[in-house]
DNA sequence: GTCTATACAGGGATAGAC
DNA sequence: GTCTATCCCTGTATAGAC
């Protein structure tokens, strides 16, 4: 009974779509062409061209925040003092899996998340809180336990720092990639990145208060 | 003769308009209604609207440029060792003297910034790198002396994801404000976030090498 | 040169027939 | 569930008035 539903043609259609061209400059016209369905369909299956982009994340979502939570459940109960770096690094292995989900999946996931929030503003966000907030807690914990010297409200700024640092990343992500290419002859695929971004990310959120930033 | 052009009027109006709304979510239509001109009148005299998008960015960087490129200058020809803290408090006063320009305008500009960064992808990056080329040779030369170790590659890399983290923490600046207020009761101008962005940046790109970012 | 009115193609969304 | 026809809004182009 190998039939694919004309949910699944349509997520199919635009999820190679939006990583191609982006969410503004895909049409739902382009889309129901392509998955071969009514134009109305998307209408009534996601409800709206925001709502369909979020379906597209979701798909990789739900396989993705599953995994997650469990490592940083792991990471927690091990009672070990761990470092920063060691919980950067726990998202590499699930991301990396995401290749199997879909061919190319860990770029398509990332680059559709960083689409996502930047294109669709507000609304990925509170999604995100909404339905995955008790793994972002842990996550948040596992980073307070790796800076005990932070204040919480420190840690929150700078975690949303990260998070503008991977989702810009991820979505100029082509663009950077020509241009290491042409400037440095680097060849660096999705993986690459990543490893680069880590040390980055755990070097800013570590850093030492300064006078500067305790003054305000 | 305190006459204001129908240029101005379309800057000023857009350039309210599209720090609160954002730049997708703003029509011509209202910032002409806005500005009380004629429809037809931001083609004429824009082009369209991503060259009006550019030339309300322009009239910041018109100002914040030069004035940048002069405190590099300086920096350069003053032997001393500076540290990477001190090359991007650089940044600081310039920005801030933004506020002369116009009302807020530091946290118009910024605002600005982020959202034409993310929303009108590669068209600012291209538009940037051909106006003040020169100019941000200078500081990237000035980063190199700040972090000799560094290949230039891995500094290419770190100075993009800083970008990231600056445009993406402008772009979301309301929400993130928001939440600083509620969660942590924490009033913070733009002013205390640039300060909290510095040791961030400055520790991220100044971050030892390690096996893995070697190893790609 | 400047401004106005208007036309046009393409976008997302939706009511109602089947 | 699905499809057609339609609605209103968008950015853009242009003809013609001043």
């Amino acid at each position: 009974m190998n039939k694919t539903t004309t949910q699944d043609k349509i997520l199919d259609a635009a999820e190679q779509l939006f990583a191609s061209t982006g969410f503004a400059d895909t049409s739902l016209r382009q889309i129901t062409s392509m998955a071969q369905v009514n134009l109305a369909a998307v209408n009534y299956h996601f409800g709206s061209k925001k709502e369909l982009i979020q379906s597209v994340l979701q798909r990789y979502l739900s396989v993705l925040m599953p995994r997650l939570d469990q490592e940083f459940s792991q990471l927690l109960s091990s009672q070990k003092q761990n470092d920063l770096t060691a919980v950067l690094s726990v998202f590499i292995k699930p991301l990396l899996e995401l290749n199997k989900v879909q061919h190319h999946g860990t770029r398509m996931f990332l680059q559709l998340l960083g689409r996502g929030y930047t294109d669709v503003q507000g609304h990925l966000r509170w999604f995100f809180n909404h339905h995955y907030g008790r793994t972002l807690d842990k996550f948040v914990l596992l980073v307070q336990q790796a800076c005990p010297d932070l204040p919480a409200s420190e840690i929150f700024w700078r975690l949303h720092f990260s998070l503008g640092t991977v989702v810009f990343t991820m979505a100029s992500n082509q663009a950077l990639q020509e241009i290491a290419a042409a400037d440095f002859n680097e060849n660096v695929e999705i993986e690459g990145v990543i490893h680069r971004l880590i040390p980055y990310l755990a070097a800013g959120i570590a850093s030492p208060l300064t006078l500067s930033s305790q003054a305000h």
